[in-house]
RNA sequence: GGACCAUUGGUGUAGCGGUUAACAUGUCUCCCUGUCACGGAGAAGACCACGGGUUCGAUUCCCGUAUGGUCCGCCA
């Protein structure tokens, strides 16, 4: 169609050109004899000026229309908009489209509920706010192709329907027609092809790679999501991670101009749960969370703290004005999300402790506890006692409750680290079994592979996670090569050979002809673009995303499909009731 | 699988055991020559999510269901 350039092309150099726009009215204020539309395309807005509003067509919000004019200098420039010194002086507007009165306001500040806006998406991304989100997306891409191609990276396209692989996250199955009762399963992520594409020999393998995962959602997850998928032979830990530093500075360069200073800080698994209760601490603010245990309470006879086997606690600075019964009843409701009974909280008011938890302290203890966290009046301490792997991660969400309701994280402000030395192993809580942290192909430290005999649950791993805001913005590992190390890890999850051969046989195999020392990582590329836009939504950043109920709102996906359908696939569906 | 919160004109909110259900915004009509969240005047627009209960009376209180959101489990 005819067009000239898009509104943003155009500047105060462009003054008394004749232009041709084209786009979507935003918005029209009639004055009588003169009238202002405000016409969107992609580049933004820009003002069209029309003195004899008699002469132009019907138009009304989101009519696609074309706009010829004269460029020229505004009367009164508008300082809030990036064209707010020039205007069009309209000479013909033609109406290319109409639009129905839309659902929700097509601005910035629309007062649409989320809800609204994903069942109609279409309209909900011609706001700019989204549409910048989607720039800032395209942009990490962009960047990650760039760089990685100039580290001589090879991008390589890893199947979708692959075969279903019995660890992990529950899978997507898609039923085959060709062979009734077999399924494709689709990748969780490129995990085992990356890995052999190693094998194979490209050293240096990446893709901007969709995952798919059938497991509940969450602010932060969806069931089908991007990764920046990555994978190298020959390096060790720290130059893997420096290389990735490198990627990750391009990246804020390129998206918001953010100069991230390196190289970025590494900090223990182990240091981050006990600091922060998380192994994705956001490190903006401080509430640390404090060893009670050994300390304060060593000598304790409360029976609640004799039997735990560990207590720890912090300090919330000026709120114990605020901290009402419902408050404590709300912070109780959330230890019981953790597994623990409940927790304690002590008011600091004229330099010593109140609260009904008060009763089972000593003197000692009290000034002790005060002393410990330089606790003064006005501030509370919460206390949590029982297993450390339930204490640390309930303190650990009550301290980002409350750093966020605190206001104590500054905006536009980023905190990026490397969370390193993930244990090997955890300890499933119901079945006892030994189960990998990662998973079972994570190479153990060197130094630590004496414990897988002695006691497998102390092995830490090559794994690390880049920790952005809080937000575990990626993770990998390096692999393990050594197929003396791999029987023995096999052994310690109480796998047979043969379960091994059934569960992982090809990718056992492939791992014996001559396998490179290697290893990798994951960017979450929507929650990169999620921190970089400013939002705690992954939703926002997704084009047509999933409700927390994995359902599209404007698709209805998932949806019922014909009984030909099912027929040729050889599946019956059970009716639910 | 579990916990909590929400559901009121198109949109977003307020509200209360008895109301003409309020406000903002959007929409429509009229007026307006420099607006830009334009302004002014007026109008239309709501079985207060659904089902049951308590009550003389329920949009309001209670229970259930549905939908949505946030979290725990889960996410090697």
């Amino acid at each position: 169609m005819e067009r000239t350039c898009w509104n943003l092309d155009l500047s105060l150099a462009d003054v008394g050109r004749r232009v041709t726009l084209l786009g979507w009215v935003s918005k029209k204020r009639n004055l009588g004899s003169i009238l202002f539309i405000d016409l969107r395309d992609r580049s933004g807005l820009i003002q069209i000026m029309v003195k004899d509003a008699d002469k132009i067509p019907d138009i009304r919000n989101e009519y696609v229309i074309q706009v010829v004019g004269m460029v020229e200098k505004r009367e009164s420039p508008n300082e809030k908009m990036k064209t707010g010194a020039i205007e069009i002086n309209a000479e013909s507007i033609k109406v290319i489209n109409t639009a129905k009165l839309t659902p929700l306001i097509i601005a910035d500040e629309t007062d649409a509920l989320e809800e609204t806006r994903l069942k109609y998406r279409y309209l909900d991304l011609r706001r700019p706010a989204m549409q910048k989100y989607f720039d800032i997306r395209d942009t990490i891409k962009i960047t990650a192709h760039r760089f990685l191609h100039e580290h001589r990276f090879i991008e390589i396209e890893t199947p979708m329907l692959c075969a279903s692989s019995p660890e992990g996250a529950k899978e997507y199955l898609v039923p085959s027609r060709l062979h009734h009762g077999s399924f494709y399963a689709l990748p969780q992520s490129p995990q085992m092809f990356k890995q052999l594409l190693m094998v194979g020999g490209f050293e240096r393998y990446y893709q901007i790679a969709r995952c798919f995962r059938d497991e509940d959602l969450r602010a932060d997850r969806q069931p089908d999501f991007t990764q920046i998928d990555i994978e190298t032979s020959f390096l060790d830990q720290n130059e893997f991670l420096t290389m990735m530093e490198g990627l990750i500075k391009d990246i804020f360069q390129s998206t918001i101009s953010y100069e991230v200073k390196l190289p970025l800080r590494q900090m223990t698994y182990r240091e981050a749960m006990e600091r922060f209760g998380s192994d994705k601490p956001d490190t903006r603010f401080g509430i640390e969370l404090h060893e009670l245990k050994r300390t304060v309470f060593s000598q304790s006879t409360f029976a609640g703290f004799v039997n735990s086997p560990s207590i720890k606690g912090l300090c919330v600075p000026g709120v114990s004005r605020e901290t009402s019964r419902k408050v404590i009843d709300n912070l109780n409701l959330e230890a019981k999300k953790y597994g623990l009974s409940g927790l304690s909280v002590l008011k600091c008011e004229a330099k010593d402790l109140a609260g009904s938890f008060v009763k089972f302290l000593s003197d000692q203890e009290k000034l002790h506890l005060i002393k410990e966290f330089d606790a003064h009046d006005g501030d509370i301490i919460i206390i949590a006692a029982g297993p450390l792997n339930r204490v640390q991660p309930l303190l650990g969400a009550i301290r980002l409750n409350y750093g966020r309701q605190l206001n104590l994280i500054k905006p536009n402000t980023y905190d990026l680290l490397w969370v390193v030395d993930f244990p090997m192993f955890e300890r499933d809580i119901e079945s006892n079994k030994m189960v990998a942290s990662h998973h079972p192909f994570t190479r153990p430290k060197d130094e630590d592979l004496h414990w897988l005999d002695e006691d497998p649950t102390k092995a830490l791993s090559y794994a690390y996670d880049i920790v952005i805001n809080g937000y575990e913005a990626g993770g990998g590992t390096l692999r393990i090569y050594d197929q003396n190390i791999q029987k023995k890890i096999f052994h310690i999850l109480g796998l047979s050979d043969e379960e091994v051969k059934a569960k992982f046989g090809y990718f056992i195999d492939a791992l014996q002809y001559g396998t490179p020392p290697h290893g990798g990582m994951a960017f979450g590329l929507d929650r990169l673009a999620m921190i970089l836009g400013g939002t705690e939504n992954i939703r926002d950043v997704i084009a047509f995303p999933k409700n927390l109920a994995a359902v599209c709102p404007m698709s209805g996906a998932p949806t019922q499909v014909s009984d030909e359908q099912l027929n040729e696939l050889g599946i019956e569906v059970k009716k639910s009731s």
